[in-house]
DNA sequence: GGACCGATTGTGGATTACCGCAATGGTCGC
DNA sequence: GCGACCATTGCGGTAATCCACAATCGGTCC
């Protein structure tokens, strides 16, 4: 089973604990939320897992939450549940990226699969993410002039051309060449083209 | 104005007349299809543009023809008109990349735009898929041999390392190197690699 | 059989990359 | 003022890359 928590929001009682009940059942951990708003107040980027959440609800409504969400930067996979369709609100979540958008009632069978693909998906975004994010604390630690250096480096040019067209000598290239490879991590041009590539 | 057809798919010519004449009167060429079968008919992964496509007609239905266009490898931008929504058909057509899904009476302003921007997408995709072809055609020229090296090369390998892997001289691994730079059309294996990685 | 292609190898020389060791000058923070 | 950091430079030497020229062998196709 994976890492991860489903969220469920939805301010009629007897739904929350209908779906708690289903997702426990089958080994998935819940938390519940009366409302968008109490849901909102413990956010956190650090979350993991997905968001079940229901379009009408008092206060503010589903879509209204992810919009705030998407706001806020949040990447947890979101699937609606909703007693009465709405064309137009579908399609516009979907293109905002709501992972799914599910009628009731709806099969309990196809609802958990459905979670418990987005929090498989949840998970290896985050490890995604989190190799994105050292590659990047990494390039943050790069000087004005390493990045320079490197920006040609990964042009393809020589230590020769580097040099002229930044107005230095060879020496200086290949210093600096040797502190972004040391920064980076890697030994070569090639595998610091492959390691940028995988993380854009 | 970008290159690319309307291709409008409907069985009521009323529809498609008036849908005619308003991309015409907004400058975009138009083509009008009375079934899906006729559309079909004609089909060619060539075509460039954007299809219109109502989801109720006699014979074949939208859907049915976007499902056909996915399996022949489709990639031109899809846009559903239904005067009838559906939720669950909206948000299988959006998981399976339709462009948008549109509920009559629309505005028609609304429609142009955002056929015109499905338009200008298909174009670029078409562009970058024409790069990715040719960078495929060169990689199928190269030799069994000249394949391994070069995935050595890419794995940051010293030439001496990789004649010990592949149990010949460095003076053969240098030729095939020369070779697949040579095939590929690059001079050193960051751009080697950079170019490969712009078309994954 | 002959032509062609791919894989392989060697020689010798030129170019490019890499780096230890050493040094200078400027800027910034304590 | 002092230390840390950054940018820069030079010297000398090693390692790696690149390639013209030349050649052999095996497999495939006409």
């Amino acid at each position: 089973m994976s890492s991860g928590v489903v969220y469920i929001v939805d301010d009629d009682e007897a739904i929350r604990d209908a779906l708690a009940w289903l997702f426990q059942s089958r080994g998935v951990t819940v938390e519940t939320f009366a409302s968008a708003e109490t849901f909102l107040a413990g956010w956190s980027a650090q979350r993991c897992g997905c968001l079940v959440l229901d379009i009408r609800m008092d206060g503010m409504t589903g879509p209204e939450l992810f919009d705030r969400l998407l706001d806020l930067g949040s990447c947890l996979p979101v699937i609606f549940l909703t007693g009465h369709g709405d064309v137009p609100m579908a399609v516009s979540a979907m293109k905002k990226g709501a992972r799914d958008f599910i009628e009731k009632p709806f099969n309990d069978n196809d609802l958990v699969d459905k979670v418990i693909e987005a929090l498989i998906w949840d998970s290896a975004r985050r490890e995604s993410d989190a190799g994105a994010a050292s590659v990047a604390a990494r390039l943050d630690s790069l000087t004005q002039r390493e990045r320079q250096v490197m920006d040609l480096v990964l042009a393809g040019r020589l230590n020769k051309v580097i040099a002229d067209d930044l107005g230095i000598t060879m020496r200086t290239v290949e210093v600096h060449r040797a502190h972004v490879f040391e920064k980076m991590g890697v030994r070569t041009a090639v595998e610091l083209a492959t390691m940028l590539s995988r993380t854009r």
